[in-house]
DNA sequence: AAATACATTAAAATCATTCTAATCTGTTGA
DNA sequence: TCAACAGATTAGAATGATTTTAATGTATTT
């Protein structure tokens, strides 16, 4: 079977094979200039929503687990009952909206670089992730 | 029944009745001068080894939930399944060693003040954290 | 001290996530 | 090309944190 080598060489290079079923979850995450927030639930719903495929919870889950540790997604720092993954993987930041439950981006260009001090011997910093809540002002 | 003000104040101040539990809890949150990262099951733990008193799931979790809300702990915004909370409610910021699962404090003097040019009109900043994930160096 | 409002509890329910084990499909090497 | 194998898919079960329930208990108010 031949894919679109773009999201096979995605898929590869994140240790799966393209199946059809990855190359459609591709598809949703990929196939857009716009970057988007999402979590596993958005993500099967739209799934069933433009697609005629059925694409089983276990599939997702490993799909995006091994596209967030190769560095295709990036799992975003909040505490929700479910993990919010972004399609942007540039250097950016969030406004967690605590009314609506909703993820904003901040643009790099509006954080200033974010330096620490402080060293771990032995460790190395691997992401730096700024997370701002914001509530309705009153 | 009477108790140490201190910590009748701090229940009454989040909106909950001094009780032998709760007390229990505010003992093993907040006698010591060490502040601390715990989750749920760290505490109940705690207060089984340290009390003869039988303190059930759900009052730890009321009662942590109205401190976070009231604001004398913090919740500390990373992915894991389980809510990691703070006693030391000042400002400061964190690593998050992914090798071993575990929050290591960023002094704000250790961190430049983050600045975000961007607003969301109608709504106001109520936190601003820095989570700086940390892996061994190879 | 009675009446009320809130608290406590064990157990059940919920919900995201992970695991399982049976079946299926890409891939590779002859 | 094609058999054999490694890895993928799936529904459903298992897990584990958190929330809810509903019966009973305790602090508070009058």
């Amino acid at each position: 079977m031949i894919y679109d080598p773009k999201y096979e060489n995605k898929l590869r290079e994140s240790g799966l094979r393209p199946t059809k079923q990855r190359i459609k979850i591709c598809e949703v995450l990929f196939n857009s200039t716009e970057t988007f927030h999402f979590t596993i639930k958005d993500l099967v719903k739209i799934i069933e929503n433009q697609a005629n495929i059925k694409v089983s919870l276990a599939t997702v889950y490993n799909t995006v687990h091994a596209f967030n540790k190769k560095g295709y997604l990036k799992e975003i720092p909040i505490n929700s009952s479910q993990s919010y993954y972004d399609t942007n993987i540039s250097h950016h930041h969030h406004f967690f909206d605590e009314d609506e439950n909703k993820l904003i981006d901040i643009d790099q260009n509006d954080v200033d670089e974010v330096m620490i001090k402080k060293t771990i011997p032995g460790k190395k910093i691997k992401s730096i992730e700024v997370i701002a809540k914001i509530v309705t002002d009153n």
